[in-house]
RNA sequence: GGCGGGGUAGCCAAGUGGUAAGGCACGGCUCUGCAAAAGCUGCAUCGUCGGUUCGAUUCCGACCCUCGCCUCCA
């Protein structure tokens, strides 16, 4: 059995074979986050999504070189830098920190490299350099460079490789501004934007005059200079297949002019999008979250991690905080488990259950269908609970056990409740509510307890004794 | 108008040509001084209508509803 992935290429699931078939690595590009402003809970879904289709490759032992994207130059980055006086790396400085933050308290593997796009101009002005030549591109009188694609075309190569295209019946949306550039045609992209006076100190020189480049070649020229002409995943939100990702399979296959047979993405992934309480997330409506947001809520990193991932990737996911609690009571389900058995195991060591990552394995090799890797961890959850609830597991039984939940979470990546220490007032009206107990007087025990409630502590009386847990 | 997803219990969500995983919520029971946690247990015929079949939620057709993309968008 091997990995099976939906490749949007060929909209089908295909078993997945690397480019370099030693399995030592893996180059796997996913688009990042346009730095104007905090991320939020939709752009959270692919990011989860990437981390996970890492993980589940590097659970299957190949090597992954991650590398993601940090867009900071682009439009909306710059009319939001015209409202301010601050200088353009500054401003993105801001959010890309953020941003990372917000990756590090979802539990996502940092990417090995995060490129900025102001940092590759010179393979940004080679890649238009090299198709102007081969006379994919024009340069207008204005200054700018757009990319042809009826002369692509001519060139052998395949647009509306993502995505069927009949640009006769494609009716131009709104946003196609016919007055915008003077253009070719109104498919083409604009690869060089010449500078404009809105555009303030924002400009770089180029052999045809200052300007800036455009929003899909960054993705082209970073992610070849990083992980070579052909990579084998490329991976982001189902609205980037047309026309980003189109047009970035366009410029390199149009500017690097492979062999035939060689490409420039073996497979492409796609997440779907996410709405909220059932209608697409907008400011106006109010359903609009950064993980920000939802944090000052009170909801964790890693309950939103857990939410996230409880639908398949490739199905249009409802984010309801009605669902964030119930992610919340699901997580909690699994901590109290694993705790039991950390506290069991104590600093013995074990080994995974082989049945249990393999009924996992493969569910996750079936285009990383999290659903079904779900019913394998709660079968295993009702089935460790019981036998910790009949005294039936030993040190080394439970050492087993935390060794199988350390690998399943290699691809979950939840990690562990972080248990608060408990301060030393909490902990002084829990032992006068046991001494209470021992002589019987329950209603002062209770009182004590709700005292404890009040201040944020659950008391659970165990076997071993009571316990405060964080409300 | 073109293209592409969906419609499975109160909610989320897998899945299969032979009477439907898992989670949350809810009810009952066990344990408990009471709780909590945990265990046991109860809770669906799969959008509608036809067709194929011994048998369809799963295949085919029609229809209804819904979401997305069509050059800002994760």
């Amino acid at each position: 059995m091997s990995l099976n992935l939906f490749n949007t290429l060929s909209r089908s699931l295909e078993p997945f074979e690397p480019l370099n078939p030693t399995r030592s690595s893996v180059g796997m590009y996913c688009c990042g986050p346009t730095v104007y402003d905090y991320c939020h809970i939709g752009n959270f879904r692919t990011f989860v999504f990437s981390d996970l289709t890492r993980r589940t490759l590097e659970f299957r032992g190949f090597s992954v070189k991650h590398v993601m994207n940090i867009t900071d130059v682009e439009d909306k980055i710059l009319r939001r830098l015209r409202e301010t006086d601050r200088s353009l790396r500054d401003f993105t400085n801001e959010y890309e920190k953020a941003f990372l933050e917000d990756l590090t308290e979802l539990n996502c593997r940092m990417p090995h490299h995060l490129p900025r796009a102001t940092e590759y101009m010179p393979q940004m002005i080679d890649l238009v350099a090299k198709l102007l030549k081969r006379g994919i591109a024009y340069q207008t009188p204005d200054g700018s460079v757009w990319f042809s694609i009826s002369n692509y075309q001519g060139c052998g190569c395949r647009y509306g490789q993502l995505v069927k295209l009949n640009f006769d019946e494609m009716r131009p949306g709104e946003r196609v501004s016919g007055d915008e550039y003077d253009k070719e045609a109104a498919a083409d992209f604009g690869l060089w934007k010449a500078r404009v006076p809105d555009d303030g100190d924002v400009f770089w020189p180029s052999p045809w005059g200052d300007g800036r480049p455009g929003w899909h070649l960054e993705c082209s020229a970073m992610s070849t200079a990083l992980l070579g002409p052909s990579f084998d995943l490329h991976l982001g939100g189902e609205d980037l297949a047309f026309p980003h990702h189109e047009d970035e399979i366009a410029q390199s296959e149009g500017a690097l002019e492979y062999p035939v047979g060689q490409r420039f993405v073996k497979y492409w992934l796609h997440a779907a999008h996410l709405l909220v309480e059932g209608k697409k997330m907008s400011k106006s409506l109010g359903n609009f979250f950064t993980l920000r947001d939802l944090r000052s809520k009170g909801y964790s990193g890693r309950e939103i991690r857990q939410l996230l991932l409880s639908a398949h990737y490739r199905e249009t996911f409802n984010f309801t905080l009605e669902g964030l609690d119930g992610a919340r009571s699901a997580l909690s389900r699994i901590d109290e488990c694993v705790a039991k058995l950390v506290g069991l195991a104590a600093s013995q060591r074990g080994s995974p259950n082989a049945d249990v990552l393999a009924r996992f394995t493969e569910a996750m090799d079936d285009d990383l269908n999290v659903s079904r890797a779900w019913s394998v961890v709660f079968d295993w959850v009702r089935d460790q609970n019981r036998l910790l609830a009949t005294g039936g597991v030993t040190s080394m039984k439970a050492a087993d056990a935390v060794a199988t939940w350390n690998r399943l979470d290699e691809v979950l990546g939840l990690g562990r409740r972080v248990e608060d220490s408990t301060p030393a007032d909490a902990v002084a009206l829990l032992d006068a509510r046991t001494a209470a107990k021992q002589v019987r007087d329950f209603a002062h025990a209770d009182a004590l307890r709700n005292e404890l409630k009040a201040m944020g502590w659950l008391v659970e009386d165990t076997p071993a004794g009571p316990k405060l847990k964080r409300a």
